[in-house]
RNA sequence: GCUCCCGUAGUUCAACGGAUAGAACACCAGCCUUCUAAGCUGGAUACGUAGGUUCGAUUCCUACCGGGGGCACCA
């Protein structure tokens, strides 16, 4: 698209003496039938003219190499593109894909992405799964752009969240004991429940809370007599949690501890309560925001534990000093947008380097529609959980599938399920999520997307079989034409017109989706996408069409197999062949 | 109390300050002897309220109403 808008302002400025940059063209609202569009009211005021009589002006242009067709409505100016022109640039080899690979950034700098985050001995919830679709698809979009990608998890294994834990597997000591010989699953789920015990219990009971606190100590402390409890459950955690990383198809490069980071966090506290950065209050040790028009927190608590913050100080300075990123993106909900405020002013202090290189990337809060289950009162809902409930009903549709890699399309469809639905909505909106309702499976949906790529390449497959020299001729499916030759020997349908028009689309949308850092720009740009190719696809047989028309339209949907997988990829959806 | 975010069809979500506010789900009516009907076509329904800035506001500003988050020793 910036490639056709670059020729349409060159060809406009020349013809009219006019300043006409392609940021000027926009793309027309959907009910508005034109290729593209013209508003004349910036130039207008640039001009000293009036935008009507300026639109009109510029409609009496006439240049059928570039657009076959233009008129004035009102202050705007509609093009309607050529065929010949806009197929070469929607089917050119690199086209759209290039425009989106950024010069500027592309000298291969550093930026960490650091997401998943889950706390070991606690529960791994729905929040989690959005976390890390999230950040995945972040990563993948920064990395198609040209940046190096570092992805980043930083677990919590120390602090009150394991004196809990601990605390609850203590009470059930019997069937700890007996517990450790079981799966993975069975030992999770004691360990959920233990840490339900104890959380609920340290609300209520203020022997159990004293107790708790002393297990904390000790944790910090490496005392002998949690040790092996403590390691084991610990590896538990661990263990299902690269279940679930392997499962949504994600590696981290580097698994940040706060076990590893806590010492130095209150070291770093403590030398730079000397600088005056941070303040003695009430015992503890705080950064006072108020300063700065933030909120105080505190960094060390008055029994000399480093909090969260003091721990992030501490990462940040390991971060910086290991990969030296020129930014770090910390995929976080967004109800610690004040909490990382205070955390990158102190920072600022702390590790000057960090000014302006640290992000929140803050998503929304995950909640639950259907009354039953809520947050509220205590019942989380699992990721696990719902990756399952998803690829039950993948299954029932599936049935009667003869397919012959049926688990393994279940599990694709199941995974593109979950992830569309969680990255269609924009990142920073909540999204309410109903158990029976959220992840659908036809209309705006991630199957919906999969079965584009299978009926595509069905087709294409057909048509190896049935004319196998015509496709043996070239790498692509159409026998490798160029672009050159595609000058249009025939006029073109409106659906594939409209088709190539959203091909073109591709490479600026994934710059809006890097630079916003929001996959949900690519969600909705690949529905339009395979709403276009549907269209096209009932109303354009490819297969039974003259020779020059059939190739053609080979080409045509080859180039759309690219695209929607290659946005899917920016998703972190695998496609499938069938299904 | 202070502060931040959010109010768009019945529901879940869209819309760089610009044309008739788009989809999807659900509902109703059609379309498979024709490349995968997980599809396509048609139909009804929406910018929380009141002001302001602007040629033009769903978008920016103010107030109000409604919902949510955060505000010291949790992460």
């Amino acid at each position: 698209m910036s490639a056709i808008k670059q020729q349409l302002s060159k060809v406009l400025s020349q013809a009219t003496n006019a300043d006409i940059s392609p940021d000027d063209f926009v793309l027309p609202p959907k009910n508005i039938d034109a290729d593209i569009c013209l508003p004349c009211f910036e130039l207008a005021k640039k001009m000293k003219k009036n935008p009507t009589e300026l639109a009109q002006e510029i409609a009496k242009i006439n240049d059928t190499t570039v657009f076959e067709r233009v008129n004035a409505a009102g202050p705007y100016v509609n093009f309607w593109l050529a065929d010949a022109f806009l197929t070469g640039e929607a089917l050119s080899e690199t086209g759209s894909f290039d425009a989106a690979q950024d010069d500027i950034i592309k000298k291969q700098k550093t930026v960490m992405v650091e997401f998943a985050h889950p706390n070991t001995h606690k529960a791994f919830h729905i929040g989690h799964l959005r976390n890390i679709i999230t950040g995945e698809s972040i990563s993948r979009i920064l990395e198609f752009i040209g940046y190096k990608i570092i992805r980043a998890n930083y677990q919590g294994d120390v602090g009150l969240h394991i004196g809990k834990a601990l605390w609850g597997i203590k009470q059930l000591a019997a069937e700890y004991e007996k517990i450790k010989k079981e799966s993975l699953d069975k030992r999770i789920n004691f360990l959920g429940r233990a840490y339900a015990l104890g959380g609920q219990t340290y609300e209520t009971n203020e022997q159990a809370k004293k107790e708790v606190n002393e297990l904390n100590e000790k944790i910090y402390g490496k005392d002998d007599s949690i040790q092996e409890i403590y390691e084991t459950t610990r590896a538990w955690s661990l263990e299902y949690f690269d279940k679930i990383y392997q499962r949504l198809n994600t590696k981290f490069v580097r698994l940040y501890f706060e076990s590893e980071v806590f010492a130095r966090g209150k070291e770093l506290t403590l030398e730079y309560l000397k600088k005056k950065v941070f303040k003695k209050s009430q015992g503890a040790i705080i950064f006072e925001g108020e300063k700065y028009g933030l909120h105080s927190r505190v960094f060390i608590n008055s029994i000399g534990f480093p909090t969260y913050e003091a721990k992030d100080l501490a990462l940040a300075e390991a971060q910086f000093k290991e990969f030296k990123p020129e930014r770090i993106i910390h995929v976080v909900g967004k109800e610690q947008t004040d909490y990382f405020k205070v955390l990158f002013k102190a920072l600022e202090f702390v590790l000057p380097k960090s000014k302006d290189k640290e992000k929140h990337l803050a998503y929304g809060w995950v909640s639950l529609k259907s009354g039953k289950m809520s947050s509220r009162t205590g019942q989380v809902v699992l990721g696990e959980w719902l990756l399952d409930e998803v690829e039950k009903k993948i299954s029932e549709i599936m049935f009667k599938s003869e397919l012959e890699n049926k688990d393994e399309v279940v599990k694709k469809v199941s995974a593109a399920a979950v992830k569309y639905a969680m990255l269609k909505i924009g990142v920073d909106h909540d999204m309410a999520f109903d158990i029976n309702e959220s992840v659908s499976v036809e209309g705006d949906s991630g199957p919906y997307l999969l079965y584009i790529v299978a009926r595509i390449k069905s087709v294409i497959a057909k048509h190896k079989i049935q004319s196998p020299k015509l496709s043996a001729q070239g790498g692509s499916a159409a026998g490798g034409k160029s672009k050159t030759n595609l000058k249009a020997f025939f006029v073109l349908h409106s659906s594939e017109k409209k088709l190539l028009l959203e091909l073109t689309g591709f490479g600026e949308m994934v710059q809006k989706a890097g630079q916003e850092l929001d996959p949900s720009c690519i969600a909705k740009y690949l529905l339009d996408l395979a709403h276009c190719f549907n269209n096209f696809y009932h109303d354009c047989p490819v297969l039974k069409a003259d020779d020059e028309v059939r190739n053609f339209r080979l080409l045509l949907i080859q180039k759309v197999c690219e695209t929607m997988e290659t946005g899917l990829t920016l998703l972190g959806i695998e496609t499938v062949d069938k299904m």
